[in-house]
DNA sequence: GTATTGACTTCGAGTTACTCGAAGGTGATA
DNA sequence: TATCACCTTCGAGTAACTCGAAGTCAATAC
């Protein structure tokens, strides 16, 4: 059994969005202690860790609340949810294309700077006459 | 020269964004037409898919902001724009890293979800016996 | 010649998902 | 008994869109 900060060092989120998911009822069968804290077993935090990658495939709470949902109707939702999974398949494929062009524009932009703070006198001269690269 | 739905589309955004940017000052010496349009030639658009990558990297508009202003300063901020993309270069990378593995928990999940959808009967009984993986 | 279409403009309100901090309870350590 | 360090709820604040209204303008349709 976890605290909400436990969690939060865990899944690295900080605890104000773990209350936050919970409250919004994204953690089924929350368990509470004799003083109201949270507390979370294997599933909750299993539970929290599908809402972090759904979250951080740009679906909305309220899609998130609306999956959890039909997994907690059994069986009769399983085509459902997979169609809904097949979808966030294709926004992660797309992500992680697009975190490695983002990784390649930057290491670019990373490179040019180098290369500028690397230049002599005479480079910075040809430079200024010569801007071929964008250099900002 | 573009119009904004021609960069919207070139950078696969919205126009409302487009605007938006322009707005908060982040693409420098944007043109107009006669009739107050707004033009993007070529450095425009490099401004804008540089304030597009900054952002997925989770930069704030602000922080965009002094960066592109430092840029415009000239040589004397070279080092301190270095520093930024060199910051901004980790962040790319972490996020390379969780790109990869949500795919991977959302390639299981799929996988999970073929697994149950081509059980047969006899599966299913032995199944709910033996609930060794997360079904959700 | 007018009417519709479509792309552009500004502006201001609305939305999402946090994000923060206040005010207060509890239990362990100094 | 005081000070931590944790937890709680609640309500306000914020960032970055997101949307739609209201209006301008040029081109095509009839």
């Amino acid at each position: 059994m976890y605290t909400v900060k436990e969690v939060a060092a865990m899944l690295d989120m900080t605890d104000h969005t773990v209350r936050y998911y919970t409250d919004q009822g994204l953690v089924p069968n929350l368990r509470r202690d004799g003083h109201n804290n949270r507390l979370f077993d294997e599933a909750s935090v299993n539970w929290l860790l599908c809402v972090k990658h759904l979250r951080h495939c740009g679906m909305p709470i309220d899609d998130i609340k609306t999956y959890i949902g039909l997994c907690q109707e059994g069986d009769s939702t399983v085509k459902e949810r997979y169609e809904i999974m097949r979808r966030q398949h294709a926004v992660a494929r797309a992500q992680l294309e697009e975190a490695k062009l983002r990784l390649a524009y930057i290491e670019e932009k990373v490179g040019n700077y180098l290369g500028i703070m690397n230049d002599t006198e005479d480079d910075i001269k040809h430079r200024t006459l010569i801007p071929s690269e964008p250099l900002y």
